[in-house]
DNA sequence: ATTTTCGAGATTTTT
DNA sequence: TCTCGAAAAT
């Protein structure tokens, strides 16, 4: 098979420069992922690259199973190399080298649910309140301060042993210290990296081992980048180490899909390209093959309220459909439910493919109304994010059981020694800690000591330990798949879901045994405990539920990179698409880019919905602004919504505008500039205190950071 | 005195 | 679904 078969020029081009600098600057539905998918097949079929000489980047591990299974059957080889996330990557570069940073090679990653019970723990052996700091403000905090003083972070802390931490934390006196090394010491007590860590530390390996960061430069002939607009900093310096020697790089974007900036993405990084990368080519890829002219049309004209874009049209490719988006209004949100339900009814016809219609949302909360309604109506339904399986409840804790196995780590002990319920509450855990605390162990070793004590005589912590115990002596002999059996058995975890009937986890259970089971027999070598909770880190995502004929839920920011025949999009309402906590114009941008990716998702058709009522802050719901700017005859309306509604939601939607950009005027700076002050010198801007009118700012020659008021002077740097 | 249970209220987006 | 606070249960 000709790998350039069936692709138009661009994308040709794009598969076929291989040496140098590329840029493909693409539009949604492009063919993008396509040419991306026949430029890897390119590279080996033609040019006899190794697979694993190949880096290719996209955005989730889902999108990375989807590639590697295309690439499979292009190829017909079983090796396809590093097709992952950065994260993946580096989960993978670091069980190879951390070692020589002196960090153990067996850790534990992180997930943001991790630090908060770690951030919680924090807050009450320290006193600090969430009205001080929020969980999310406090994570934001730390991720900002390892930013900035890596690599020396690195260095004093991460190799620093954990007693000459745990004084650091011990001494500190402002909250932001606090936290910070507190942190850092809980972290390092349980093995763990947050996803910040697994960059970061790669980074601080190539900046101080040249020998390693030499070896995988010489490895990865080439790397290539999936959903550029959308990657930050720290992957952008991985990506420019990882490249430096080969130099041979492409990167692929849409800057009108840029939906990450709150996480730290840049678009900039993909419009200079070829400032940082001088000779780039690019490439544009315009032409869409995935909607019908209809929808583009709503595309274009929705996106083109953006002030700040480059301009650029999608041109169809395929024929008029003779079908108008339609815009939804309804009462409340049961009807927007019961409208889709309907509709998908009415347009599955006789084959009812549910799984032609996707139902996407702003924020998950949405998903609940939708689920009671669909039940109710026996309409099956799959949600595809939200808690993802390998973040359910049920997953985390059975997996936690097999990790307090192998490493006896405080967070798996913390999160499974109550469940199911043994009566070690809030206050013997308390006296747990206080033991470890003050002897300088493990919550394990602590509860070793105290289950013989009387505070701990009403409860069932000697069966816990024995299990323990008992679980570890045969961790060595019998399959992960029998312990985990024995584990949930024994512990009396199933036997709590069954008591409470509750067969949606126990089918959760049942399908991780499978997975475990599966990796067992498929991965054949190394199949100790130790290895498969790494191997678990890297995984995600077991059943993406394509398989079902139901219809799909997801959020908007799923979406992404996805299509489907016919798509919904509910609950079009003004503080919740655009989100009530957009509070800036750029954000208000961003929404709309976001709104602009929904839309392009379609290929065949699209409906909006909406609904009256209020919402839980008791301000009446107007129709969403996007909905009102698109160009009234690319959108039919059904019904047409009350005159005087769309008055009011105009005007509400222009008031709202004017106080966006009015704020705009008032805070010059925005966080993370860089700026100096008469008397204190350079610092950051780490955040904007509204409420007071001032900046906060993190002064390189202080050590905590400063309330400075608007008023004060301040330059730009 | 502690733990558990039960009901009410709230929710941006995620590697 | 998840978290928080108050009442019930041990």
């Amino acid at each position: 098979m000709d790998l350039l078969d069936g692709l138009n020029d661009a994308q040709r081009e794009a598969v076929t420069t291989t040496e140098g600098y590329v840029r493909v600057l693409a539009g949604a539905g492009s063919g993008k992922t396509r040419a991306l998918t026949r430029r890897f097949a390119y590279l080996v079929g033609e040019l006899g690259v190794l697979p694993s000489n190949i880096l290719c980047v996209t955005f989730t591990n889902k999108a990375a199973n989807e590639m590697r299974r295309r690439i499979r059957a292009l190829t017909g080889d079983n090796d396809t190399g590093f097709i992952c996330t950065f994260h993946s990557f580096c989960v993978t570069l670091l069980q190879e080298e951390a070692h020589a940073v002196g960090y153990p090679e067996k850790f534990i990653v992180l997930d943001n649910a991790d630090i908060d019970a770690m951030l919680a723990l924090i807050y009450e052996e320290r006193g600090l309140t969430l009205r001080q700091m929020t969980f999310s403000d406090a994570r934001d905090r730390i991720e900002m301060r390892k930013n900035k003083y890596e690599p020396r972070y690195y260095e004093d802390l991460i190799a620093l042993p954990l007693d000459r931490l745990k004084e650091k934390y011990d001494r500190a006196t402002e909250p932001a210290d606090i936290i910070f090394y507190g942190y850092l010491y809980q972290e390092k007590k349980c093995f763990g990296l947050d996803y910040n860590d697994l960059l970061l530390f790669t980074l601080h390996i190539f900046d101080t081992d040249e020998e390693i960061r030499l070896k995988w430069q010489r490895r990865l002939e080439y790397v290539m980048i999936d959903e550029f607009q959308d990657i930050d900093k720290p992957q952008y310096r991985l990506m420019r180490a990882l490249c430096a020697y080969h130099r041979n790089l492409f990167v692929v974007g849409d800057p009108d899909q840029t939906i990450y900036t709150w996480r730290g993405a840049d678009v900039r990084f993909l419009l200079d390209f070829e400032k940082e990368f001088p000779g780039t080519r690019t490439i544009y890829m315009t032409e869409n093959y995935r909607s019908t002219p209809e929808i583009l049309a709503l595309a274009d004209s929705l996106i083109s309220h953006n002030r700040v874009r480059a301009e650029k049209n999608l041109i169809p490719v395929r024929p008029a459909s003779g079908e108008t988006p339609v815009w939804f209004h309804e009462k409340s949100p049961a009807d927007e439910a019961l409208r889709i339900v309907r509709t998908v009814r009415a347009l599955a016809g006789e084959e009812e493919n549910f799984s032609d219609f996707t139902v996407l949302y702003r924020s998950h909360f949405i998903s609940r109304t939708l689920e009671e309604v669909f039940l109710r109506e026996k309409m099956p339904y799959y949600i595809y994010s939200g808690t993802q399986f390998y973040d359910r409840a049920e997953i985390k804790d059975a997996l936690s059981y097999l990790r307090l196995v192998a490493f006896r780590d405080d967070l798996s002990f913390a999160r499974v020694v109550n469940r199911p319920k043994r009566n070690i509450g809030e206050r013997r855990m308390r006296a747990l800690r206080e033991y470890a605390e003050k002897n300088g162990c493990s919550l394990w070793q602590a509860l070793r000591v105290c289950a013989e004590t009387e505070l701990f005589a009403p409860t069932q912590a000697r069966a816990f330990l024995r299990l323990i115990e008992d679980c570890a002596e045969r961790a060595g002999k019998a399959p992960i798949s029998e312990l985990l059996s024995y584990l949930l058995d024994k512990s009396g975890y199933e036997h709590a879901l069954r008591t409470e009937g509750d067969n949606n986890r126990l089918d959760n259970l049942a399908e991780l045994k499978q997975a475990v089971y599966e990796y067992e027999t498929t991965c054949g070598e190394e199949t100790d405990l130790a290895s498969y909770l790494e191997h678990v880190a890297l995984y995600s995502a077991a059943d993406d539920g394509t398989s079902r004929n139901a219809v799909r839920f997801m959020t908007v920011h799923t979406a992404k990179g996805l299509e489907f025949p016919n798509v919904f999009l509910v609950s079009m309402s003004d503080s919740i698409f655009p989100s009530k906590k957009t509070d800036s114009a750029a954000a208000m941008e961003e929404e709309r880019r976001l709104a602009f990716v929904a839309v392009t998702r379609a290929r065949d058709r699209l409906f909006f919905t909406d609904s009256e009522g209020r919402g839980h802050d008791g301000d009446y719901r107007y129709p969403s602004r996007f909905l009102l700017e698109i160009d009234r005859p690319l959108l039919s309306r059904e019904p047409e919504p009350d005159e005087a509604l769309l008055r009011d939601a105009a005007q509400a939607a222009a008031q709202s505008e004017k106080l966006l950009a009015a704020r705009e005027g008032t805070t010059e700076f925005a966080v993370g500039e860089r700026i100096r002050h008469a008397v204190m010198g350079e610092g950051t801007v780490v955040g904007i205190d509204d409420r007071q009118g001032a900046y906060l700012i993190q002064f390189d020659i202080l050590p905590t950071e400063r309330r400075i008021s608007f008023k004060v002077r301040l330059e730009r740097v």
